[in-house]
DNA sequence: TACATATTTGCAATCGATTGCAAAAACACC
DNA sequence: GGTGTTTTTGCAATCGATTGCAAATATGTA
């Protein structure tokens, strides 16, 4: 087919070579500048993809001094040793790296808890990236407003908290404490617990909102029914094994992820404790998982592929030096069958 | 504290000046080449300390000709049309992340499912990094053969496959298929349901498994009970409903993911079968959630965590011009409750 | 045709780090 | 001090794309 020796076309000199005109010209006809000629513009475009030429992106980034990487840090307990297992990361990492992609950018994934600002901020994860996203916030609102000051575009998925200055993109986390709590409260339950770690703005929120909704139906929130714990498997199971041992009576439990519900249901079935019979269980995020689960999980929907979506659209325009809104997304009651639903 | 008006450090040249050198020696300098004097050495490496230097990645990538990044693709199921939300998934990703950070490499996450070579070698997935990883061969066997004559450096997480030429990192499903096979017939189960996408090699590998055990116990697998499906929670779901609904006699169900079984496991519940006293189910991967699932799941474990080394490890030995052999990792039958152990 | 104006194109500097080669400095030894 | 080695350092070219400015070409008008 080819009997052309073909040449190698590695740099815009060799298509402008090929064609007979400077390289400047081949540059502005790629990137499509109006300053060029229409026909040597289709004609070099042609070319570019005749030869199988595409611009050099670490040359054009070196250039422009951009990345065009956006860099995102999930944000772990400092109090939970676990890497994340939670699919919540992960379907939230999957609609982020759409967003990126549908803009071409690429995604740049952290992998280190994060403790000191000055650290980060002189990291490869912030240095190397036009823009950070972070998911969670972890016990870190302070170190994130020093680093909004750096002047960096980040962007933070999580719970407002006073005198943020960064630009926040989460659930209605107060509603969705409240719907879930009072979800419950109407199916007849009186001694509802509530599992999570209450220092991260999420989930004081939503454990604002369960309080709400006890305080609405005259009810007092029963400290012994409160558990501060990381938002992980091991620490849900064995809460519920500490509250069954000490004989603390219960009738339900709030979770701040479905992980959680998913191990305290486990744990109570391994008890003997019949959900949603005996125990009531909710979960928070509905990730695939809460509808194929045993029993499956009444939760509370955050549009996760949306999230990511209005994530990476604030951090671009971030980037792009415009004014950038904090974004609330609903949160929304699924009722499934572990709470009798 | 500092009243020096601080100079912007920015560049070699910068630096340069300020020592009294020229940029040549401090490049070698911080890059520790033998032909800098020891003292000069130390002296510009402090000074890049205290000026908080660190050298601009993307001109020293540009100018050296490589990234620094390696990029991740996962394959997935062609016929799934799923978003990908298997912790397994996450746990590898976590797994090869650690990897590649001690190595001071970067991880480009990869979203497009890939059908066509040509596109792939274009892409900016293949072309933007020093190398990549594929996990899952999905059913692309022969796309990636093609990819590796093209003389770009990747390794695959999958299972083996004839006329194999790319670099293969998987477990012992051969092995786990037995394995998890002859537990249930060790437990007297005798009719054993397979689910998977026997299309991938190593769910392939895992089906020879499951016959050969079969086979040893004078068995003959019975094709209604081989359901050929994508590895996901859906999919398994809507099979168990379809086994029950026919009528179908069952003991035991393998499968192919923890997931699949979680889903399995709700659904055989769902219609009022007992897991483990009806039907046993067993999962594949040792996810951290088959521990917490209900019951706790008895599955296949594959050394997710050693696995991501052992990927990084060959895909840096390739980037680097070795020789890279193939890896099979042990894989290890774990008893949980969902199959009566 | 001559001149003014609008469109296109090319020249050449630039981004910051690396490295082959040559020059300079340090050292060794007589 | 002179000569031969070995260590250190500096010079300057290079990677590939972008862009301000000037030059060239095309177009319009009298």
């Amino acid at each position: 087919m080819t009997n052309r020796p073909p040449p190698v076309v590695s740099s815009l000199q060799d298509l402008a070579d090929i064609a007979g005109v400077s390289r400047a010209t081949v540059s502005r006809a790629l990137n499509d500048s109006p300053f060029v000629n229409a026909n040597t513009k289709t004609k070099l475009q042609a070319l570019a993809r005749k030869y199988n030429y595409t611009i050099n992106r670490r040359a054009r980034e070196f250039r422009l001094r951009q990345t065009r990487v956006v860099s995102v840090v999930f944000m772990l307990d400092l109090h939970s040793d676990q890497h994340p297992s939670d699919p919540f990361f992960l379907e939230m990492l999957g609609s982020i790296a759409d967003g990126l992609a549908s803009h071409d950018y690429d995604l740049l994934l952290a992998h280190a808890p994060v403790t000191d600002v000055r650290d980060l901020a002189d990291s490869r994860i912030v240095r190397h990236a036009d823009g950070v996203i972070f998911v969670g916030q972890g016990e870190q609102h302070e170190t994130l407003n020093q680093l909004v000051d750096t002047g960096r575009p980040i962007v933070v998925w999580g719970g407002s908290a006073a005198n943020r200055r960064y630009v926040l993109v989460g659930g209605d986390n107060a509603g969705g404490g409240y719907s879930a709590t009072s979800h419950l409260l109407k199916q007849g339950r009186q001694r509802i617990a509530f599992f999570g770690n209450t220092r991260t703005p999420e989930n004081g929120a939503r454990f604002s909102g369960y309080q709400r909704a006890l305080t609405q139906a005259n009810l007092k929130s029963d400290q012994k029914l409160v558990v501060n714990i990381p938002s992980d498997m091991q620490h849900a199971q064995t809460a519920i094994e500490n509250l069954l041992n000490k004989g603390i009576d219960m009738d339900a439990v709030v979770c701040t992820s479905d992980v959680m519900a998913i191990a305290a249901i486990s744990a109570l079935a391994e008890l003997g404790v019949s959900v949603p019979d005996d125990v009531a269980v909710i979960g928070y995020d509905d990730i695939r998982m809460a509808s194929y689960s045993s029993p499956p999980l009444t939760t509370i929907r955050q549009g996760i592929q949306r999230a990511g979506g209005v994530l990476v659209d604030s951090v671009l325009a971030l980037i792009n030096g415009h004014q950038v809104e904090s974004t609330t997304l609903a949160s929304e009651l699924v009722i499934r069958r572990s709470c009798g639903g």
